[in-house]
DNA sequence: CGGAAGATCCACT
DNA sequence: GTGGATCTTCCGA
């Protein structure tokens, strides 16, 4: 089936803000044993390198922990955050440039049961329990640092076509988290399905008042 | 070598 | 809407 085949090394040696979008409706595919994962990609993020005080590679820093992020496009850079979560990124663009896109939230499409007993829930779950937010995300699928510079078009961890989303689907706004991060705290990195469910956040146009 | 921050999540008011 | 959990990583002294 197509929608499984991994996507091209090509696809990801662009800048972040265009592999972003282009990331929407993909699917994320996670082996563990005998279980497959699946998820479907609803809500991402850029972060565009030395340039961006947001990024791990702000002003072109490079340490052991986001050595990952120097590397040609197309692999995963994970980070442990606050103690406790790991986040998920796809690496984009060539080397050096420190591009990366991280993938927020999505969708359960297989193996929902696995996700909800590695989030350790206890009540029935709802759009957005199992995979809505980076750090939900990765306790679903059991995501962690060994993961950190693998190839994403290989098994235990690949993405693949899925359902690619148009750009009349896509809706756009400022990054989550980050107030810091002076001049770029509105830059309009921040995608998502439009309407989907799955999201980590309400967009602003979205809210009541 | 110490302090502070952090691309988050959850329980509680 | 607010605060606490929790600990690796990084930078300045």
């Amino acid at each position: 089936m197509s929608r499984y085949a991994p996507l091209p090394l090509k696809f990801y040696r662009r800048r972040a803000d265009e592999v972003a979008p282009a990331l929407l409706g993909r699917y994320l595919v996670r082996e563990l044993g005998n279980d497959r994962l699946v998820v479907r990609i609803v809500e991402t993020e850029a972060y565009l390198g030395g340039i961006d005080r947001a990024s791990h590679a702000w002003q072109d820093r490079r340490t052991p922990r986001n050595e990952s992020l120097f590397q040609p496009g197309g692999v995963a850079y994970v980070y442990f955050i606050y103690g406790m979560y790991f986040c998920l990124n796809a690496v984009t663009g060539g080397p050096e440039n420190g591009d990366a896109v991280l993938i927020r939230a999505a969708e359960p499409i297989a193996g929902s049961e696995l996700m909800e007993r590695h989030r350790a829930l206890r009540r029935e779950p709802r759009p957005g329990d199992l995979a809505g937010g980076p750090g939900k995300l990765c306790q679903a699928l059991e995501i962690d640092r060994d993961l950190d510079g693998h190839r994403l078009q290989r098994v235990p961890l690949r993405i693949t076509r899925g359902d690619a989303v148009g750009s009349q689907e896509v809706v756009v706004g400022p990054r989550i988290g980050i107030d810091y991060a002076e001049k770029a705290v509105n830059w309009p990195l921040r995608f998502a399905v439009a309407g989907n469910r799955h999201v980590s956040k309400p967009y602003p146009w979205n809210r009541d008042g």
